[in-house]
RNA sequence: GUGCCUGUAGCUCAACCGGAUAGAGCUUCUGACUUCGGAUCAGAAGGUUGGGGGUUCGAAUCCCUCCAGGCACGCCA
């Protein structure tokens, strides 16, 4: 059973003061204004709030004088210092060092470190990654795929019911050459040897011939007419591309333990485009223009002269067709109230169209577009190999995981050729996936093995060897660690250290205010930092109780944060390095 | 032409919904070790937040305008 006076240690300290400051503010009969955050600056202490300064502008008031009033009816003596007045009006807050304690120490026992289910959990379905069939997947997969894969962990985390959508991109017009070279061009042993390099080169050489050959491109016209009426041969050729595709793709997800919980192609939802042209013209949404099927956006000044097509001239259906039959599948039959669609900047226009029907239809769902800009070369342009091609993801992460067997041979001669080669993918990987993610995702940013690799700086190997150093310090401790019931923390850098791990729970549900991971991997690296800073100061193993066990139970805590961070994240970490 | 995104220290990037003296890392310089993994820590230097107006107690953040780069704008996805 929970005593009450324990409850708060249930929440965030900043949520807790928040409640406060409202209660407060009803007691003084004023309305709920400002906010309640971390403080800008430790002089400032660990929280503020900004309500006197926002309520005296709105009232025309003094905000000093309004803020001493509030503070006579706040009540936080439970886990705060008196609150104090500064600047123009602010009201700081310092927490408590027996509350920053009695809150690390309960940290211990908690499966979450913290974080409380969210008080809004929605049915999310996160659409992501979505390669094409028959192409490899590249550098341009990697921000969608990251970034989704993340997002996913997080919101599943804090409580809300995620459903992993791949989009596969298999319907496209360039089955046509495909199907066509598969028929006349096909090398079965290059087939088995590397499949998708087998497909791209049968839709480049079919390509090639179509340019100079106006019989080859009316034959690969033809072909794509015959798989989309449902022609028997030619179904089952691109069947087998998208097996030959998804078992690919399959092996990088395996190797980024990348998950998702469907796949729904742009095939999946053939049959029901027809059905889709038909009810919006039905609903007068969308009206024939130039013998297309367009949705016109009159009323909205952007895209007024921006239409929708939704039925070629031709009576094909394009993609804005099948991504409306995808928002309709998504929230009738997987019941989805909320959408999120991963991708990069480019389709902006497309999807505020596609939102922008769906509520004319009526539909209520929280739909969310979240971009993403470009890696780029060291030239500062998008990223290509020297030839001019997409750099194959494939590539990049063997190279990725190479060099850093490289750096950890180099460092850690000792480690057993195994080991160093499951080190090796975890470090590989994770300073691929936490050099995008630890970035503001709307920023480009030039991709860097240097950088990405180092050791020093906001980098995933600087975070994982934080990790592997605790991990050192258990297994010198030679005994499982059992977690005292009281702790004493007396030094600086350890209420530091305590009050930054109380601060996790503050920062994973920011994350998906905006979208931004980032904020994580900024936090991860803040936290590592008082770590070391800790680790200097305060020697764990060799000092006396009661500050050994309370050290203990700090490194223990830590590496809990950092590992689940960094999980969050979609990376790994060594238990040597 | 219209719309969207980006512009912050020499370089790479932060700054959550408008908050206090704009923060890190890399680089450079100065200190601290026979350390529990120095793969570290402490400190210094480095800025007219692309330019110019405006809104207000307060602006990197909001509005207007200009500059630079990127992207998108009816039958590709």
């Amino acid at each position: 059973m929970l005593r009450l006076r324990d409850l708060w240690k249930m929440e965030t300290f900043q949520s807790l003061l928040a409640r406060r400051l409202s209660a407060a503010l009803t007691a003084l009969g004023v309305s709920q204004a400002g906010e309640l955050t971390s403080a800008t600056d430790p002089r400032f202490g660990d929280y503020q709030t900004n309500a006197a300064l926002v309520l005296a502008k709105q009232r025309g008031e003094n905000p000093r004088a309004l803020a001493q009033s509030i503070i006579a009816v706040l009540d936080v003596g439970d886990v705060a210092e008196p609150p104090q007045v500064a600047g123009a009006g602010f009201i700081n807050f310092r927490i408590k060092r027996e509350a920053i304690v009695a809150k690390t120490r309960d940290l211990v026992g908690d499966e979450q470190l913290g974080v409380t289910p969210t008080t809004d959990p929605r049915k999310i379905v996160i659409d992501f990654g979505s390669p094409n069939v028959a192409k490899p997947m590249h550098v341009g997969h990697i921000r969608s795929t990251f970034l989704g894969d993340a997002l996913a962990r997080i919101a599943q985390f804090v409580g809300h019911d995620v459903i992993r959508d791949n989009h596969l991109g298999d319907w496209g017009t360039q089955f046509g050459m495909v199907i066509w070279g598969w028929k006349h061009l096909l090398d079965r042993d290059a087939l088995a040897r590397d499949s998708i390099a087998e497909l791209v080169r049968l839709y480049k050489e079919t390509n090639e011939r179509a340019a100079n050959d106006e019989s080859v491109r009316e034959a690969a016209r033809a072909e794509l007419v015959k798989l989309q009426s449902g022609d028997p041969e030619n179904f089952a050729i691109w069947k087998q591309c998208v097996d030959l595709s998804m078992r690919e793709f399959e092996r990088a997800y395996e190797l980024l333990g990348i998950k998702y919980d469907i796949v729904r192609g742009e095939s999946f939802y053939n049959d029901r485009l027809a059905a889709v042209v038909e009810r919006l013209l039905r609903a007068g949404i969308a009206e024939i223009s130039e013998g297309a099927v367009c949705v016109f956006f009159r009323d909205v000044p952007d895209l007024a002269d921006k239409p929708c097509i939704i039925r070629k001239r031709d009576g094909g259906y394009n993609y804005a067709t099948s991504d409306i039959a995808t928002v309709d599948y998504r929230v009738q039959d997987l019941q989805r109230d909320t959408i999120w669609i991963v991708t990069g900047a480019p389709q902006q226009l497309h999807f505020r169209q596609i939102f922008e029907i769906a509520r004319r239809e009526g539909d209520t769902a929280d739909f969310r577009h979240i971009t993403h800009g470009s890696i780029l070369g060291e030239d500062r342009k998008l990223m290509k190999t020297r030839s001019g091609e997409n750099v194959p993801l494939r590539d990049l992460l063997e190279e990725a995981i190479s060099r850093a067997g490289r750096i950890v041979a180099e460092k850690n001669p000792d480690l057993r050729e195994e080991e160093r080669a499951h080190i090796a993918k975890v470090i590989g990987i994770g300073a691929v996936k936490y050099a995008d993610l630890s970035q503001y995702r709307m920023t480009d940013y030039v991709f860097s093995w240097d950088k990405m690799l180092s050791l020093h700086g906001n980098t995933a190997p600087y975070l994982q060897n934080a990790y592997v150093r605790i991990r050192s310090i258990f297994r010198k401790l030679g005994h499982a660690f059992v977690a005292p019931e009281k702790i004493a923390l007396a030094e600086a850098a350890e209420i530091q250290l305590a009050k930054k791990l109380c601060q996790f729970a503050e920062v994973v549900p920011q994350v998906l205010n905006d979208f931004r991971p980032n904020i994580l991997g900024n936090y991860l690296f803040e936290l590592a930092n008082n770590f070391h800073a800790f680790y200097e100061e305060c020697p764990v193993l060799k000092a006396a109780e009661p500050a050994r066990s309370s050290r203990l139970l700090l490194c223990e805590l830590t590496a809990r944060v950092l590992g689940r961070g960094l999980d969050l994240l979609g990376i790994g970490v060594p238990e040597k390095m």
